[in-house]
DNA sequence: CTGAAAGCGCTTACAG
DNA sequence: CTGAAAGCGCTTACAG
């Protein structure tokens, strides 16, 4: 259908000289010497054919494809999981741009074996491959790097030497809790963001827990309660915390996307918010701040996981020394207006 | 650093065969006939040894990639463009693969110019490509069209007879309309999601008309605000409207981020809503659910445009007939409490 | 029923 | 300074 483009077969005739000669300017191969007239000529006959190299030869040529995969594994909930995709995909891209690779996007459907997204590697579709949302189970990706297949986790999974980045959850919901214990509260609930066998919620928990220590805030069980990704879960959590005693006075959330239940249970009792009781969320998705009160909340640096995540698997690739296996990025406290905070009236763009 | 893998040449020796008797086999090209045994032994030995064709060798023969690209244009306002990606992206993904094709992820950032992407196509990286917000004077693009390279717009590029998908934005609008005019609102206000030189404003606008025209409502160009993509300007807008006699006892907003921004004019104003005013918003982000009180909107099937584009696109590269050059999606509308319809209580999940 | 051979469009030692 | 040649791992007429 397209029309055939040429090659540098074409060019080698055209400019009188032989393919490799040809090869050599187009690449700008270092330490060649071509006379400059013959450099010129090659060139232009290339501006004037319009000629772009076949990246499959080139490919095939070289043993590489400069092609990373993204590899998504939906979550348990599609749409709390939506809410980093566009950009933990973006800062990918954006970074592999930046060294000259492109991006394969390889979603794994709830209804398909896990790991399927093997034959991109297997196949030498892609030099390497990152994972968004490893399970811990996943026979298939430690035979991959066994193999030496160039894999970088966004996530964790525990007990490997595959590389990953993720966030300190640990440090983010601390800040988030100091955050309240600044403000003046003393009974500060949590609910977490998921069961507590996901690594991430036991990691919030664990924040918490060291916030209230360093305070010297005794724990009291009755303040913890566990979400389980949606709102429904943290509209039941927020009932049962509110029927506690004493109640709290400031609830912090490790999933924006529970709070919003939370928010409703809260509503439900007719408390003001952040009046009768405060409330931090977790994520920053894009709804925190839009709901009302605004959401004061953990935001999660998405574009920097997938920039981070690309850039390091490119230095796997390329064999550049790697610093680290495990890189941690930190998030950031947004104070809206959920946490009662003296408000600096800060812009943001709707 | 990757292990080599086995080729079918290793395969052939092992077997005993030769390698076109190897590649027939295992790619069970129809009419073939090969002893049963032979075929057997060579499918053991491609297990034992754990083979996976080369893709890239694969596409160099073939002369085809089996991969698309989905150009993604960011438009003025990445919050708003962000709210469709997952949906658009996967939509494409799962089409894609049904037919056994790739998807490459390719943004176009502020700073790069407009048409890099089509070093995508010339370089042959892909056999065509979904082009997401297409500037109508992308003079590249239509190079490549002249040159039949296989393209799908998701918007609308007047003028050329590049195939497209996009939604009904008349339609979806008068649906939103005729939902208010349903609940006895005459003075109905809009406010547009851009400036009018957008092709989706101007058909909301006429939409809006259309639907106060079957109603026997004549036109008031006071009711007619014009928004441009973000919370502050929909809040402005609002102000405007709220100034206009008579004043409009409902507002269509066609688009919910701008709606944000009117949904805060209304509340400093003090207005109940629905009960002062009604508001309907456009598109459905996933915020529109979340805000007090819940945003009636008209859902914008992203997963089916996404969906929709990749079929199109690979039904034009396989050279399949065409059904029309314009394919319009359906919106729906989704009824929840900023309208002041009675509601049948629907169970949304968070 | 099966194989020898050309070709896809590049890269890259190697030789002169 | 430049070229002849091998090779990347497949597919695909073509021949027997």
């Amino acid at each position: 259908m397209t029309k055939p483009r040429p090659t540098q077969h074409q060019i080698a005739e055209e400019a009188g000289v032989s393919r490799t000669t040809v090869s050599l300017v187009l690449n700008d191969v270092p330490d060649v010497r071509v006379s400059p007239e013959t450099r010129q000529r090659i060139l232009k006959v290339a501006r004037r054919l319009n000629y772009y190299p076949n990246a499959t030869a080139r490919r095939l040529a070289s043993g590489k494809t400069r092609t990373i995969g993204l590899v998504w594994h939906r979550g348990p909930n599609p749409t709390y999981r939506d809410a980093f995709l566009p950009g933990l995909l973006q800062g990918a891209t954006r970074a592999a741009h930046k060294y000259g690779y492109h991006v394969l996007f390889r979603p794994i459907e709830p209804d398909e074996p896990d790991s399927n997204y093997v034959e991109l590697a297997r196949s030498h579709h892609i030099d390497g491959l990152i994972l968004s949302g490893p399970r811990s189970d996943d026979q298939q990706l430690l035979e991959l790097h066994e193999e030496r297949f160039p894999i970088v986790l966004h996530g964790q999974m525990p007990g490997t030497d595959i590389l990953s980045v993720d966030i300190d959850n640990v440090y983010g919901a601390k800040t988030a809790v100091n955050h309240l214990l600044s403000l003046g509260h003393k009974d500060i609930g949590i609910i977490t963001n998921a069961p507590l066998v996901y690594t991430a919620s036991q990691q919030r928990l664990d924040g918490y827990y060291q916030a209230l220590e360093e305070a010297g805030i005794s724990k009291n069980k009755d303040l913890v309660q566990e979400g389980n990704f949606d709102g429904e879960s943290g509209q039941a959590a927020m009932e049962k915390l509110l029927s506690c005693k004493p109640n709290p006075t400031a609830v912090f959330v490790a999933s924006d996307m529970v709070a919003m239940g939370a928010l409703k249970a809260m509503r439900d009792h007719e408390l003001r918010i952040p009046k009768d009781i405060a409330i931090v969320g977790f994520d920053d998705i894009s709804a925190a701040r839009f709901v009302t009160p605004a959401l004061t909340t953990v935001r999660v640096p998405t574009f920097g996981l997938g920039w981070s995540a690309a850039e390091i698997l490119i230095r796997l690739i390329e064999q550049d020394p790697i610093v680290q296996t495990n890189t941690l990025l930190e998030t950031e406290l947004v104070i809206r207006e959920s946490c009662g905070a003296p408000l600096v009236r800060q812009v943001e763009h709707a």
